[in-house]
DNA sequence: CCGTATTTGTCCGTATGTATG
DNA sequence: ACATACATACGGACAAATACG
């Protein structure tokens, strides 16, 4: 009855262990919309994903609850569950707290470096840069998402951690959208040095400065492409035609 | 379910029409939780918690997904949920994280800064003062905590807002673990005053800055206050050297 | 505007897994 | 180590609400 043993995080264990359906049902989901397979604003047929994924309504339902909680879906009762739209508002609001957090790491990061840390992240910008200069974008963006995780990682906040990567996984959500564009990998891979520099010389200020503002960088960078798709195509994609029920 | 249901007053019923059960179920746990009635390691027994608020274990579940998101309860397959525990290094994480988010709050609310924004702040500042000078923490606290989501809320970026208050809750409670003490509050309201000028000049830098030092030091403060108690009875409170983490 | 059909919301029964004597 | 007791996990059925014709 009294179960006084306290659970305190086993992540490696309980992720073997993860048998539960709903956390299988969870992921699958989520897996579908991160691919695109569900397409932004529609709505998820509770019987139909049972059936879909051989399961009963119940795990569907309780996996349900958790993506709205991280923001993958919205709720609304005795309407069901919604795949979430994603605007260029919704953009920036995930660019500005991910250079926030971006910069939060490695400004977290800077005091602790070590040699290892050194060695991993110049070796990540070094496969960028041959990466880059190929204008190979596929092994580029792997290698890119890589490099900044590890410092988010290195920092060993998992809160931090578990924050930085929902919004990643958000991020995902604007590259089926066709909102972020592979441009300017030098570049980027310029800022990455001055990270790594700044993180070298333990300066925490600098860190923060130089990774948010690359965070903020790529922001700009969208957002001018945007613009310069609006241009192209004066009244189509700018404004919003239809106003969805959903809000 | 027998219709003789007792005439004592559930705000459910009402709030049923609005909000589904699971939402007012979530909400339930969520305040027993931060009030305290839960105690941190205990696991919850579904069928006392359906029988306590008069609900199916149905909606119990899946509020307990939507919370294990939130990271207020841990959740073992077969085993069931837990509600979380809180050590210094969590304590340690969420005021990091609150730094890096009240920080990023300020750094974007610079430029945007309006007359009535600044009105409002220093209004907060004002009556914070009043407080502090009077040593009336119970006031002071509430102002502190408005001071802040304002800033926070005048950013208009909704994950931002939602990541910190949820932060604000996980460290609310540090309060009932008595990891956070009253002190300093004239010390805490001069460093308001740097945020509202750094604010006031529109430098995002230095907003940055003095927002994310200002917890930094409320963390100090804490970390500090720890060790004292550690020092005054050296055994008894900290019992954590007895279980390794396996990472 | 009303009736019907589909879907969500809720509840309960059964089985499997866990903890305990 | 085995058996027993109990809690969770899952599935399915009923009721309520919404959407459609």
């Amino acid at each position: 009855m009294d179960d006084t043993e306290a659970p305190s995080a086993l992540p490696t264990i309980a992720a073997l262990r993860e048998h539960s359906l709903t956390a299988v049902v969870q992921h699958e989901i989520e897996r579908m919309i991160l691919a695109g397979e569900l397409a932004p604003g529609v709505r998820l047929n509770e019987k139909a994903v049972a059936d879909t994924l051989k399961v009963s309504r119940g795990p569907v339902r309780e996996a349900c609850r958790a993506l709205a909680e991280l923001g993958f879906v919205h709720l609304i009762p005795n309407r069901g569950v919604f795949i979430k739209k994603l605007t260029k508002e919704d953009a920036v609001e995930v660019y500005d707290l991910r250079a926030g957090l971006t910069g939060l790491a490695s400004q977290l990061l800077a005091p602790m470096m070590t040699a290892e840390h050194l060695d991993r992240l110049e070796g990540f910008v070094g496969e960028m840069e041959q990466s880059a200069e190929s204008a190979d974008f596929q092994s580029f963006y792997p290698l890119n998402l890589e490099f900044h995780d590890y410092i988010v990682r290195a920092t060993g906040n998992a809160r931090l951690i578990k924050l930085y990567r929902g919004l990643v996984k958000e991020f995902h959500l604007f590259r089926t959208h066709g909102l972020v564009q592979r441009s300017s990998l030098l570049e980027s891979n310029h800022e990455h040095r001055d990270i790594v520099a700044a993180l070298k010389a333990k300066d925490a200020s600098l860190a923060y400065l130089v990774s948010a503002r690359h965070v903020g960088n790529g922001k700009e960078r969208m957002l001018s492409a945007l613009d310069d798709l609006a241009e192209a195509s004066p009244a189509r994609h700018r404004r919003e035609p239809e106003r969805g029920r959903i809000e």
